[in-house]
DNA sequence: TAAACATTTGAACAATTGTTCAAATATGGA
DNA sequence: TCCATATTTGAACAATTGTTCAAATGTTTA
């Protein structure tokens, strides 16, 4: 009477999908991997960095006068951005030039901007 | 000599786009509100439970069973993609089924998947 | 009603986060 | 070389986060 699985609510007619949902469930570490990306999205600072190289490449100072937070404080999150793969740079003379890494990330933002925008109530 | 404009880079050469990128920036709530709906996808228990939904309705323990956290864990969590959006649910008896909110989700679990999985060296 | 199951909630805690400030590093021009 | 500008880095700090545990709330069945 003892069950080998792992219990589920204890209502039988439950879960017959359920062992098919785990084996299709990535690998932990694949799990972490997306999350760590994600997370580098999740931060109002963040995000109005990338809105504003979804439009232009910047420079670090660019950034700064553009978001109004301070040089060390974008330069902190740039790194942030460059470390999970949301941007990429290129130094040019005293300059280095941000950009978003690739069409993923602005697909992500368009998705994140029309979920919010389309709830009722929000219009503009 | 005192400058009205934000400071930019001393370097003249700089910047003849960042008045247009600043214009073109969301209002700060808005920024916010995206940041707060991205957010949520940054935690791997919390990806875990999302991956799991974009394959089947799922009640909280079923998802318990299926992610390997403490029900009280999931429920935690549950609350939170509840009120970023992330999720709808519908009570059936004892059972609370959760399911992803829109198309929405599911397409950035989608496009972070091809965003980390396409890097060299990351082959399944 | 009481008992069993499913879910949520609140307090507590360690761990992580984002900012500021000061200092260090990097680059280009005199 | 020295100086100005651009950027990065590290330490410190308050604030936030995710988990655990225990208790409370819902719901169904006997």
């Amino acid at each position: 009477m003892e069950k080998t699985r792992a219990p589920v609510c204890k209502d039988e007619s439950v879960g017959s999908y359920v062992e098919a949902v785990v084996s299709n469930l990535p690998a932990d570490e694949r799990i972490v991997e997306l999350a760590e990306f994600l997370e580098a999205f999740g931060d109002s600072s963040r995000i109005k960095i990338l809105l504003a190289l979804s439009e232009h490449e910047l420079c670090t100072c660019e950034i700064s006068a553009i978001t109004g937070l301070s040089v060390s404080a974008v330069s902190h999150q740039l790194r942030v951005l460059k470390d999970k793969k949301l941007v990429k740079y290129r130094r040019s003379g005293r300059n280095v030039y941000y950009s978003l890494d690739d069409e993923h990330v602005a697909a992500i933002l368009d998705i994140a901007l029309k979920h919010t925008g389309e709830r009722i109530g929000d219009r503009k």
